[in-house]
DNA sequence: CATGAATGAGCCTTCATTCAT
DNA sequence: TATGAATGAAGGCTCATTCAT
């Protein structure tokens, strides 16, 4: 378990300094303001050092990229714990999406520039694996709690898959949070409260879907206000 | 009317090919992958010509992503009217986000960029407020749409702005398209009809809304088709 | 005399539009600074007109120097007549190069550029027959002066032309005012007055070469300052 | 003393390398004639070469006006050292500026350049720290003269400082040495020979201030004519 | 394994000048 | 004669990547 240890750690441990210190830099300045010369200085290391730990600089979004789906599937499977009612456990699931795109912000921004193809393609077959599984995971985290409702008879499912269901929520969440975080000026288009108004949508279609137990709106803003505070932003080591 | 033409209209048509030219090129590479120079020698102009018809690189793609809004607001528009009943016009500008984000899947692409803020803040005022207003008018086509539908009792309206209603839908057709176009491996998720699930995920929230006249999901699905059809992708002089 | 005259002076007068509008510029941003583009928008005729009356950029410099060296010889001439006492028309003509010096700093800049030589190569044969012309007059005010004060016995003249003579005196008014206005710091480096200093200097050169009538310096510097506010400058057309 | 030597050597040698072939360039196109693009050919050395030794094009003329400060400075310490004749000290140090400005003039021309605004505030402040420490030392070295010319008795000093009585000298020897390097005409003008004519003001100047020991022009001159001959170029390293 | 100097293609942009209309 | 679109070389500068040490 533990051999070739001082040296493996040694260089895990490193790798974590470049993500950490790469991050900022990604965020505040976008992808093209993180420059591996800058990174380098910043770190104190050598440019040749940093090419040792990352082949090139699509592999550094993409680890920070995979580091963020990690922090996000922490975030749903922690949601997903938080009640024993199986529509409760999808609203926390709600709130961790909510919670992640407001106070995860950088995090968020990461994700989406994976989403950009050119890096996708020049990041390594095995990081895209591993993203792949993440994201995977992910949505069996919340497709497992749709399966349970089922199960529980709490829900009927229409002809669809448990995932494509989930995809429906999954569109309403991203989507409003990139046109919340693109759109400086919803409030002059009219939406004034965008993220309760994507509370209610969210509140409609389980209804439609007839999710018991049935509550009022109230009642459902208020419990994922109690949920979002109890779901805990996960450390990365 | 015709004034100042033979010079005028080449210069207009110069511009077009330009940005016909680049739009490709923006699309397939993205925002960096557009090349000033590239684009000149692929136009066989000189680099100073493109700068005599843009000041800049994100004059460009501002103007392209102009194009693409007009583009959609004409969608819009059109479905808007292609029925008397409101929730089959709501069905409709559904229909129309379907077929814009699948057929005309580049100028989907190139609007996405222009949430990049780099890019909005560079380009010019007079851009900016075009497209401001360009997008003011596509939210007032639906928002209009919704506000008949209210007035016409087909649909009681909850404590929200007839924009933020419209919002939660447009979330829910702009997350899925982005989701669509950026993760290529839906499928391998679960998520096997991720177009057909959408469809359902709107009729289902018109439904929660009680929006009249309710009608089954076969028979909305097989409305959208038809509305689909009806609705043409615009051309740009 | 006044044959073909219309266009004539409508073209003289569109040359005089031209430099004037060049002038700032040029001041303002230096020789690189000066854009024929913008030179011909701010003149609202197009770049071709502008070559039309300059054969290139170069030689509207050189018409703009020739104009501030003329300012300079008018201000040299009129000096040249503010008394009837040599020494004092002398110092009347000192006090004229720190008037155009520190009052007229602008053209003394365009007078500056031309003594690049790369300015100087491209101008017209012609406009440097006119510049030419135009020092050799104004060295000639100066040693005219010279010449008189040599004849009344004001001056013994030392083995020297007066040209010579002369030289002494613009080299130390024109160092002095080229090291003013190019470095902001010498107050820092103990040069407090470096104006008043000058003029001592300069008041010392002349008891130095016995220089007809002798007076205190506090006589002198009244003197100049009377005698600087008695020259007026010139007025362009 | 010598650590890091060899890879430190080899860097300083190659700035050194690329100061020397962009001398010359700045010299005789100017300083918009100054190419990075041409000095990185000539030096069959990648342009981003010449950017890891120097961030800009400025610093490269900041470097090489500083250099050339230097050479001055050097120059002047060691005319200051040949006599123990105050007039003589002083004497010696014109001899050095004529030196200078005839035998150095790239140097000469350099450091006029930098009399530019434009050039100075785009060098580094380090750079700039460096060079104003460099003037103050130059007329620390002259004003340092003066003031033993002043204990000893052999001046008497007007109501100056010693840095404004320097400055008369300065302006006359720097303006009449700009005024050479720039009239290709002074002959045709009447000034044959303006070294001569200088030497002969200054040598009055210093009368008029009644420095001792008095001396004939003609064994001013010769003793000038020594002096410059003793004055050594320094080296650069 | 770490280093960091060297690379060089590429970037966006400017601008004096020309010339067909 | 006036126009201004087109030119295209040149400009300064960046930066991911390599490789000799």
């Amino acid at each position: 378990m533990h051999t070739l240890s001082r040296k493996q750690r040694e260089i895990q441990q490193r790798e974590q300094q470049i993500l950490a210190m790469a991050r900022p830099m990604l965020v505040r300045d976008g992808y093209a303001g993180l420059s591996m010369d800058r990174l380098a200085v910043e770190m104190e290391y050598a440019k040749g050092t940093l090419y040792n730990h990352f082949p090139n600089k699509e592999e550094i979004v993409a680890a920070l990229a995979l580091e963020s789906l990690e922090l996000r599937r922490q975030m749903f499977e922690q949601a997903s714990t938080l009640s024993d009612n199986s529509r409760k456990r999808m609203m926390a699931i709600g709130a961790a999406c909510e919670k992640y795109a407001i106070e995860c912000q950088q995090h968020f921004a990461v994700e989406l520039m994976l989403r950009n193809a050119i890096i996708w393609e020049k990041a390594s077959e095995q990081r895209q694996q591993l993203i792949r599984t993440c994201e995977l995971r992910a949505m069996g985290v919340v497709a497992g709690v749709v399966r349970d409702a089922v199960a529980l008879g709490d829900l009927h499912l229409p002809e669809m898959t448990p995932e494509e269901f989930v995809f429906g929520f999954w569109s309403l969440t991203f989507g409003s949070h990139v046109l919340i975080a693109s759109s400086p000026s919803l409030p002059d288009i009219g939406v004034n409260q965008p993220v309760r108004s994507i509370r209610y949508h969210g509140w409609t279609l389980m209804n439609g879907y007839g999710w018991q137990p049935l509550m009022s709106f109230e009642e459902s803003d208020r419990c994922m206000h109690d949920l979002a505070e109890r779901i805990s932003i996960g450390v990365q080591h």
